[in-house]
DNA sequence: ATGGGCACCTGGCTGC
DNA sequence: TGCAGCCAGGTGCCCA
């Protein structure tokens, strides 16, 4: 479900509930995510207070004063603050409850999402270490993805949906950033020259900040740290628009799969 | 090292 | 109405 955008929708959300307060407990419905849920959490976190809400990638790190929980949504999960009196429903998972009454819950029917404990530092975990650059911050730039692309020839599409090259980048946004940078995504990530990278990398920028400011993309469960939809997918161009004309030139935006996810484009404006 | 395929899990939608 | 089949915003592992 959330990309970078809906993660960092989220964290903005949560913020200012959770910076600065001391948890009073932690309850934990089921420990059965991706990875198992540590009973750390609930042992040690109480009594502690959260320090910051920090966002690399699609991962949201609750920093204590050493370590902190390194949270994942997965494909279906969501964050919100609810009164902790608040009944749970079937897919909330785990409860932060604060002394503020407020409690962060995490909701994720599927279950790829993580909660995971650490006293170490949270961006040296073995999930986050091997993350890419950051898209929206310095070290990221057309430049750098030319030289991570040399000689490879995987599909530009699914090069930048590795986290290990860039980030925060699932399907909404590579579809819509290759959309409007004018590149067909099965290209080879090799064949690309510096010029057409750094469209690209500016396309991902504008596209991710744009989705930022519009709270997300909502298709269908995304809900911010408040519980309210995101309104990127109005400004969709071509994801999910499968037969549907092309906003810039009214060709049949084309419906294909890459490494098993769905890729739409405009076979007229994404020719090479 | 690289790339392809699959598994993990639940729910919503489509079409018969 | 029921149900089978397919699809979904992610990612890590196994294999060639």
């Amino acid at each position: 479900m959330p990309e970078l955008p809906e993660v960092e929708t989220t964290r903005r959300g949560i913020a200012p509930y959770v910076e600065g307060k001391k948890v009073a407990r932690v309850v934990v419905r089921r420990s059965d995510l991706r990875l198992p849920v540590s009973g750390e959490i609930s042992a040690e976190l109480p009594g502690r207070t959260i320090r910051r809400a920090e966002r690399r990638g699609k991962y949201l790190i609750l920093r204590i004063e050493r370590g902190g929980i390194i949270l994942h949504l997965g494909m279906s999960g969501h964050l919100r603050m609810v009164p902790a009196i608040t009944a749970p429903e079937k897919h909330d998972h785990l409860d932060i409850v604060l002394e503020t009454g407020l409690a962060l819950r995490f909701t994720d029917p599927r279950r790829f999402g993580l909660a995971l404990w650490t006293v170490e530092e949270p961006l040296n975990h073995p999930l986050l270490m091997r993350l890419g650059p950051e898209p929206l911050e310095e070290g990221f730039s057309g430049d750098y993805l030319f030289q991570a692309g040399r000689g490879r020839v995987l599909a530009v599409k699914q090069f930048i949906m590795d986290s290990r090259i860039v980030a925060g980048v699932g399907n909404i946004y590579a579809n819509e950033a290759l959309f409007r940078a004018g590149i067909n995504p099965a290209l080879r990530a090799g064949a690309i020259s510096p010029a057409r990278f750094r469209r690209l990398a500016e396309a991902l920028r504008v596209v991710l900040n744009e989705a930022i400011e519009l709270g997300g993309t909502t298709l269908r469960d995304f809900r911010d740290g408040e519980g309210k939809p995101g309104y990127f997918a109005l400004r969709l161009d071509v994801y999910g628009r499968g037969g549907e004309p092309c906003h810039n030139c009214g060709a049949k935006i084309q419906a294909t799969r890459q490494g098993g996810r769905a890729t739409y484009f405009c076979k007229v404006c994404q020719k090479r």
